[in-house]
DNA sequence: GGTCATATTATGTATAGTCATAATGAGGGC
DNA sequence: GCCCTCATTATGACTATACATAATATGACC
């Protein structure tokens, strides 16, 4: 149609940017039928392809949903899903402005057992790599890791010196994850790691437990446990991706 | 799988694929340029418009990262996210099994205080809705509630009857919200949480504090308290999103 | 009046081009 | 050498079109 003026703003970001406040602001409200693409597309005065490209990229957020025939819908907000940063802990304690240190407590190679079968999986009668260690934050302990590495998946781990780089860098230099699952829960310090952290027995500590896979392959299980009210994880949302 | 509709899968997804396994598997390492969308396009046999829609979704999804004149690299996996959902507590009770219930401890509209402020910010004069009460899941306390609802915002907050709707669902169907902050942490239930969760005092607990907003207007926070081992939120990762 | 085939409609995927924009690199003038 | 200009190159935005696919609406037929 019209050879455009390409302003500033492209005519696709002002698209995307009318129908989410539109949807956002209740405009639209969950349920409505928003105007298919040749309506929005004759409305815009731009070409259908373009109208699609953006409510594609609005379905992917999940803000709407399209149907075939049907047409497209502005999607109820269903599961709250946040996206949380796991940061390295390095960086982590560096942005704090603190000096960063990781000790490690102990290290020894052994047979798998039947508490990492689970991980691990049906084949699983190779070796792994028993990793525990604490990250400093000045004098403080920032946080406490116990980990088993799969040797069988990352057999290099064996001859690395973790006293020198921290297992979690090392592994996310190295074999980079495709799958992770992560599991947060608050429990009370036991014996063995209330002295660790040099807190009293007892005390809350906020545990997060992640397993990694790549490929399908499980690369690594990883318990930290971080003392109580000292850390927080912060998740922050916005709809559609930015 | 063999169902009529996955006898051809579509040149996007196949070439979406190749790339998302290529570089996950190492075959494109951090920093390594990917081919030009033309080259990509010959050796695919399509046009670049295909080759461009699956690299900008890619670059979407944080996979890699695209320059003019430059070309297009592998970006480094950099700061870990994760998708954590936060699920309706109704929901998160049922689909344990369990019957759902909701029970207001109590509910008392007032002037906002220096305490609200902080999160009200400077426009703070307003009235809010303190509103507190626990989610049973059976008999057992699943949660605890303590909730700052903004009138200014939400109005109509002041007429609801909470005994029969919580005030989390009430407001999600009401006021859904555009931005989310989550803390999470680790805490020690003093003595009027232990008695509401019916614990003992000092048990650990697991606190998700969330602020939300809804066009920037600060609508409500929340602090819903866990009794500590029985709750765990799970967060699952995967990369370029689907 | 109910069932099956067909037309219609809206999205989904793909093409082959145009013009715009940003960054790089090469050459020219001082 | 250094700065400036200009051509080159790869992505970015967009068009107009085509055909595929899924779901709904319609109508003929028994």
């Amino acid at each position: 149609m019209s050879t455009k003026a390409a302003t500033q703003t492209s005519l696709h970001q002002k698209i995307l940017g009318d129908l989410e406040s539109q949807i956002l602001s209740g405009v639209l409200p969950p349920g409505a039928r928003i105007a298919t693409e040749l309506e929005l597309a004759t409305a815009y005065d731009c070409s259908r392809m373009t109208v699609s490209k953006v409510l594609t990229k609005l379905a992917g957020a999940g803000l709407i949903e399209r149907r075939r025939k049907a047409g497209t819908f502005v999607r109820r907000p269903q599961s709250q899903a946040a996206v949380l940063e796991i940061h390295d802990i390095r960086a982590e304690v560096l942005a704090l402005g603190q000096p960063y240190r990781f000790e490690l407590i102990e290290r020894k190679g052994r047979r798998a057992n039947r508490g990492d079968r689970e991980f691990l999986g049906t084949e699983a009668s190779g070796r792994v790599l028993d990793v525990s260690g604490r990250h400093f934050a000045g004098r403080k302990v920032f946080c406490l890791e116990e980990r088993v590495i799969n040797l069988t998946a990352v057999p290099d781990a064996e001859t690395v010196n973790f006293a020198e780089i921290s297992p979690g860098r090392w592994l996310l230099d190295t074999v980079p994850w495709t799958v992770a699952e992560h599991r947060i829960c608050a429990m009370a310090a036991d014996r063995a790691a209330a002295r660790d952290l040099a807190i009293p027995a007892g005390s809350p500590c906020l545990l997060i437990e992640r397993r990694t896979w790549r490929n399908e392959v499980p690369i690594t299980h990883v318990r930290l446990l971080y003392p109580g009210d000292a850390h927080q994880l912060v998740a922050h949302f916005t709809p559609s991706g930015r």
